[in-house]
DNA sequence: ATGAGCCAGGGGTGGC
DNA sequence: GCCACCCCTGGCTCAT
């Protein structure tokens, strides 16, 4: 149903409310996810690392695995060792 | 406070799971909104238009804000500063 | 060294020298910038103003484009395409 | 030396082009940087991890070792050792 | 400690 | 219908 020959102004309105409503919403949120890591970073904790954290448990562990394969195949292209905890080529 | 270091694994894992249910609303609600630019679309609208009136509306405010940014800045050009405390040197 | 996959180490490592090449002229440019806005405060200009000139300068030809964009967006939601080709849908 | 009672139009607008001058340059780096991604990408690599391979090599290895220990500090804490498992709080 | 500038990554759009 | 390009948002760094 294409409004071919005048759109509709509510229905427009209609949209860009819900959108904005919603995008408020999400600006919430992440507010709230702000908040949490300045709170953990005033209880003494790094927020950098702890995003660090929360990325790699979002990462698939096969995923992962693949990724960090294909870049130890590079680095050991390069010779760099594969930034292991006994480090340095 | 357990693991030596002034670590707690409890703090730790308590923050990112806080995180981590926030990041799920906040991807929730993204999906909301793509929602809503689909139904948008199925109903015979542009998403693409509607995202344009929807950042419009957005910077409207913001442009004000950048137009007064302006003045200050002819104001401040001039040698006279928007009758504010602290003028640098 | 080819380990193997079709990973020519001596490519990578071409490659990778040419983009750290690359950035460390972009370093240096980067700088040079930064030189300048040094220099303009030292002779007394505000650097935090200097880069607001800047930078409307440089989005004074968006802003036309965006006009541009609301004048389609307003034809579109007349139903009348830029002179050219029937409607969608 | 501050231009207070009256700016110099001459010495803003020298600054602003030399300004202007030097992010042209520093945009023809870029979009070199970029070409060269292009090119490795064309060639059959990922330019991501080539990225990855970029910013590793930056990367002090002190610095490097010591944003690992503390990672691997919080994820030890999560019961996510990096190899081994069977931490739990 | 706060805020701005810079940069990289992701999402959306147009082209093949 | 998929892929590459581009814009734009979010994170990091550094200066105040």
């Amino acid at each position: 149903m294409v409004p071919a020959n005048g759109v509709s102004a509510d229905q427009i309105r209609a949209f860009v409310e819900r959108i904005e409503r919603l995008e408020e919403e999400k600006k919430a949120v992440s507010d709230d996810i702000k908040g949490v890591y300045g709170e953990a970073k005033a209880t003494g904790y790094d927020a950098k690392i702890l995003r660090l954290v929360v990325r790699l448990r979002k990462q698939e562990p096969a995923e992962r695995s693949e990724a960090e394969a294909v870049l130890d195949l590079y680095l050991h292209a390069l010779g760099m060792a594969p930034a292991m905890e006994g480090d340095e080529a």
